[in-house]
DNA sequence: CTTTAATTTGTAATCGATTTCCTTCTATTT
DNA sequence: AAATAGAAGGAAATCGATTACAAATTAAAG
């Protein structure tokens, strides 16, 4: 890989002029610009970002971490970085619980700030990280109003899909939740829920606690739950799971004990992944809109990380999901905006 | 974030003694150490990787180009990686054609070599990718003898899944393989493509063109496959797709269409991706190793990056795959070693 | 008690880019 | 033709770490 002092001397100008011609500042005349231009292209000359970086004491790169793909978020973060002129790394942490080897890249200087995608994280390790860089979630919520959100409004569309499944006339509506390895429901849980209470609230019904649980996210979670559930001397008549992924585990275990889906027990899911149009039945879902989500995550990231005062109040960006029904809770399929 | 010099300045010592304590060139006396290590302590200090990337010429990071999510993978090169010392970034190319953009870490220094798990890519971009870095292709297969790969023995798997198939008394078999958008098929595509011919072949049955179609990977793919067989005049008794979103795809297709699965049509998937457990029937599959490819990918990436002359013989690493089988598939379910 | 060897420590160069500062050159004005 | 303003380009500092080399200190040997 070509330096810059290579394309100098093959240009025969100073490294300070190649600099010039590539980053802009306009005053190179025309007959030294176009020997530094023909030297960059014979040696391929790519600017290093390290020393770039060093140089700027800016490293014009987002670090993501993410806890489950979503490529259509993945895709919004991207482009919205890429416009803005940064680099993103991805880093993958699995498990419910995000600790802090993740942010590493943050701590040694690889990253000026990070976007957190769904992502639960423990409340001391996300204070920290916000005190030294710009920090944005979205997907997972929070009750922090200094902290900088981009999600759904949960509680709303979950009231307004709960408020669907008793028009189709069911009663004894179960909620499954995501809780991390304490236990401890992620707090877009808590804003669906409540949205679910209060649906069921606007008829009268009060909120059961038996009918309400969090698992771990992932299919085998949605089995548990469909297991426990049918365990109950009273069974619910719909299950309304705050992810796909757990809706599709709870169908299966249903399924498989016998138990006819929509028939005897209405499922709905939230995120309406790829996969809610390839089951059987095709699974009733909340669309989220990832590619905007992802999107409005780096713009409050720019917007804050350039203007804001360290710890100021947060900055909480809501976007508007929708309902896309299917055969899982009866009905005629239909998207409901 | 503090520097160097900071820790320095409190420790009342030089730079270069910090960065001997920490980088363990043992010659420090025991006072200075101490007096080091208890500033690194006060001031939170982090190594800038950024300055050392610099100073060494070299990252200790490797880039990870991924099109399809596949957790156990990325843990296996995470875990490797870091075995090794490197970091690992992550890079999603979406689509199934790779584009230089993706690369842009590499050329402009971020990054020492790459691991391209399950990435289709244009020949001569990855011929210039192996002329100017360390470069392990995983999953997706070639027949370039310089390159380095590490995948399952695809051939032999997939001749083993068609002998099942032909066991359970399929003589129809289709098979559905992966094409990028010229509709070259993937290269793994075609080796299991050839164990099924040779599957068929044991038992005397010629290879029917109009059995074999490449698609695009995911849901929508395995649709269209699904739709292609069911309007021949002949129907196939049996599909073997070569990755299971495909065969989901495909199976729910075919049930949409009043077609029966494993009775009328067998349907058989690879990779065993967790969702082969929980949709209905439970697919049939071949499970790859996904966390030892990973592993193996980075420990090849290593020895051929410090032990290697440049373009020299490609180190081809070949891991065992097994059936699983299910429902999908008819037969009763277990799995094969 | 000096001389030499061994060990520890600090100074300064280095990596690749950007940018400030200063010099050189050209063009304009009087 | 001289004076001055303005433009263009080069030299050198800078970012944060590592490390070769030189200097300083200590230990060992005579």
């Amino acid at each position: 890989m070509a330096t810059i002092s290579e394309v100098a001397a093959k240009a025969n100008v100073s490294v300070a002029t190649v600099s010039r011609v590539l980053n802009g500042s306009c005053k190179v005349s025309e007959e030294r610009r176009r020997r530094v231009l023909q030297a960059v292209e014979e040696l391929q000359y790519e600017p290093n970002l390290v020393g770039r970086m060093l140089r700027k004491s800016e490293t014009r790169t987002l670090l993501v971490v993410f806890s489950i793909m979503l490529p259509d978020l993945i895709r919004g973060i991207k482009d919205a970085a890429a416009a803005a002129g940064y680099e993103v790394i991805l880093q993958y942490s699995p498990g419910p619980d995000t600790d802090a080897s993740q942010f590493a890249m943050l701590y040694r200087g690889m990253a000026d700030g990070a976007i957190l995608p769904e992502i639960q994280i423990d409340r001391t390790l996300l204070a920290s990280l916000y005190d030294h860089f710009t920090i944005v979630q979205c997907g997972e919520t929070t009750n922090d109003p200094q902290a900088h959100v981009v999600a759904v409004n949960n509680e709303e569309i979950a009231c307004q899909m709960t408020r669907y499944l008793i028009e189709q006339g069911r009663k004894r509506i179960a909620t499954v939740g995501i809780g991390d390895c304490q236990g401890n429901p992620a707090y877009f849980s808590r804003e669906r829920r409540e949205g679910a209470r209060r649906a069921l609230a606007e008829i009268g019904i009060p909120l059961d606690r038996q009918l309400h649980l969090d698992v771990q996210t992932g299919y085998r979670g949605g089995a548990e739950a469909a297991d426990y559930f049918l365990s109950l001397p009273e069974r619910p008549d719909a299950i309304f799971c705050f992810q796909d992924t757990v809706a599709v585990g709870c169908m299966q275990s249903l399924r498989r004990q016998g138990v006819a889906v929509p028939e005897d027990i209405a499922v709905a899911g939230f995120d309406d992944l790829e996969i809610c149009r390839f089951i059987d039945p095709p699974l009733t879902s909340v669309k989220q809109p990832f590619y905007e989500i992802g999107r409005e995550a780096v713009r409050t990231w720019m917007i804050i990380h350039h203007d804001q005062p360290k710890r100021s109040i947060g900055r909480q960006v809501r976007l508007a999901a929708r309902l896309v029904l299917r055969e899982s809770t009866g009905g005629s399929p239909v998207v409901v905006d």
